[in-house]
DNA sequence: TTATTAAATGAACGTTTGTTTAATTAATAA
DNA sequence: TTATTAATTAAACAAACGTTCATTTAATAA
């Protein structure tokens, strides 16, 4: 079959959706050729197009994969009755998810515009369908009136940006530990839902710098 | 001098500035040719370095300029005592000035990674100036015990995102308008800091969609 | 008018781009 | 072993890239 086989071996696809991962993330798309992506897995450029058609194709992979793999694991979580913790869960899960993902989220925010009307699509409705879980928290919350907001859509959108921000400026051996950061952002989520912590609205704990 | 002088005219410069900048958000730096700048303005690609030394160049004078305009301008807005009136004018301010410029906004986001180390610097020192203004809110009213925060850099992070989050889905025309979506968030960045208004917090307009 | 100068053209530069193709390699199936 | 097939290489393709340059154009200054 092919040149190398050890034993098992990750398959070469694989590869070259992580090495494009990586160089998309760091240059954008259209700064990366497809010699370099092949360098990186140790191929000839030619040698790619016998895992995908064009270049587009493997943005297109890594995009719609990403937000495959966010539903399937969002869906897998348990469903919570009670909408504040409804929306903890979905607080916390969202962060982890993200925390660890942060070149595919890089990806999927930086390079939508670089994929062709199809495949636009397909990501944008997945994502559509993601933002719906937390607006339907919210209107759960507002129903029985344990929530006080405004507008569900725009606190959706509100809520979603300030979590997916945390890619923006957290990174490992930093100040504070992923648990931290889940738990301050639960605080501020509630807060904007409109039914704060009682306990730690009145905390006040002070940091340095 | 020129070729044409339509009595005083905008300088070129400022007019390959301009489509740099459409041409840059909507199709990402590298993506953008030298050739398709001038093509938009009207000229061969080898006139655009009669203004600029090179490609980067226009991207960094589109990075700065948009950075320096936002710090003069949130300068030039008068000092409030008050942190909860601070905290709502600097939410106002920053939801009005960003929502009219998509395009730099969006760019000044996406392309920094392009800017060689020098001026990616020099944005970097600007973009934290303006944070601090945010954070140096926060500690004011952590001081006097309005607001009830956690982490002050970790809000002025959570804030700043949930606010330029907005420009991923206004568009004027849309179910709201911009007073309206400037009191809804108003609404959460008070939340956020533990303050909420007291008015709102019980109110529930629901909306359709 | 003439001299000077800034701005624009259009062609060319050497590279690099995504992609294709014929030939080669190595693994599997018979 | 032989035949088949999938994967890879290396070379080539035309097109496009940022940038340079000699030349032309048109405005200003003397």
């Amino acid at each position: 079959m092919a040149r190398k086989t050890g034993s098992v071996g990750i398959e070469t696809a694989e590869r070259v959706l992580k090495a494009a991962s990586m160089l998309f993330a760091r240059h954008g798309y259209a700064a990366v050729s497809m010699r370099q992506i092949a360098k990186e897995v140790n191929l000839q450029a030619g040698a790619l197009y016998n895992h995908f058609e064009t270049k587009q194709s493997i943005l297109r992979a890594l995009l719609i994969s990403h937000m495959e793999a966010l539903m399937e694991e969002i869906e897998a979580q348990p469903e919570i009755a009670d909408p504040r913790d409804a929306l903890e869960a979905f607080t916390r899960f969202h962060i982890r998810y993200h925390i660890d993902r942060p070149e595919e989220v890089f990806i999927a925010y930086m390079e939508l515009r670089n994929l062709e009307p199809g495949p636009y699509r397909e990501v944008t409705v997945l994502r559509q369908k993601y933002e719906r879980i937390l607006r339907d928290i919210l209107r759960r919350g507002m129903a029985t009136r344990e929530f006080a907001i405004v507008d569900a859509p725009v606190t959706t959108m509100a809520i979603i940006s300030m979590l997916t921000g945390v890619n923006t400026w957290f990174r490992y051996g930093g100040r504070l530990g992923v648990d931290e950061i889940e738990n301050i952002y639960v605080n501020m989520v509630l807060a904007v839902a409109g039914t704060p912590k009682p306990v730690l609205r009145a905390t006040q704990n002070e940091e340095l710098a």
